[in-house]
DNA sequence: CCAATCCCGACTAAATTCCTCTGGTTTAAG
DNA sequence: CTTAAACCAGAGGAATTTAGTCGGGATTGG
């Protein structure tokens, strides 16, 4: 029941971005020396968020990337699923509409896979880049008090 | 982000000795010919919730599976994460007091970690095998409708 | 006894995760 | 124009996890 590491270094990258918006262009190398993470893994990751429109490329020398929309414009369900897939706690939830399982009617255990995937996308709904940036200005400005 | 087979299978298992409490020990045969799972897989999963105190067994011919407290009793989150271990976005939330990660205070992204695990905590824990119990009866008794 | 039933540990095939590697293409700067 | 910084794309592979299988042993009612 984990979100994977494209989840969490792909949510890390975009909370640097966010908290350069506005200044052009950040090189990848600079937010995998900063994460620590390896660089071609995190490609892979601008990639995925590249063709979704979460960011901007710049190619070439000087280039870099920079997030597509506002920070508060961009929340963390978007980014996430992006990274991860839709997120739900059973494969039967994944699309909103469809039962996906012919005995969905007669599943109790289905009350419980709903309950959950609710919150869970709700938070992921509700909390922003920008309430990322935030936290992370908060936890640079007032370290250890 | 998935809940595995394990807690999927055991959750459903339970549901089962749930519609039977009270009425002596069933045959695990009963539950994976009536669940669809293997005989031997499930196997696992009672042992596991057996030890974990969540269901009591009887040894022998006439023997089987019931479950040690009322469903009332017991939650969707005790049984959940006997089989699945901690129910947690990231790993760093394992352990409730434990930081786990030296990082910690420094995690911006820890902040949308904590609202996901503890709304996913919450659900597992309010949910009773009582309400899958009674879930289960109204879906038999009013399926067409 | 013996058949039904729980108990236990070893093993394994398949899938997934988490990368690495190679070889591009694009573009700013000198 | 040349070079180097940067993005792009996809193959491949080691390690881990998942989802079981298998074979036998222990217990007990009839």
């Amino acid at each position: 029941m984990r979100i994977s590491t494209r989840g969490r270094y792909g949510l890390r990258a975009m909370v640097e971005l966010a908290l350069h918006f506005g200044q052009g262009p950040i090189p990848l190398k600079n937010i995998a020396a900063r994460q620590e993470i390896s660089d071609h893994y995190l490609e892979q990751l601008m990639g995925s968020l590249r063709k979704a429109g979460l960011i901007k490329s710049v190619r070439g020398a000087q280039g870099g990337y920079e997030l597509a929309k506002a920070p508060p414009q961009i929340s963390t369900g978007e980014i996430i699923r992006v990274l991860e897939g839709p997120i739900s706690p059973v494969e039967c939830l994944d699309e909103p509409g469809q039962p996906s399982c012919e005995k969905a009617d007669q599943c109790p255990t289905r009350l419980l896979w709903e309950r959950m995937h609710q919150r869970m996308n709700e938070v992921l709904d509700t909390t922003t880049l920008e309430d990322l940036r935030a936290e992370a200005q908060r936890l640079a400005t007032s370290p250890e008090f």
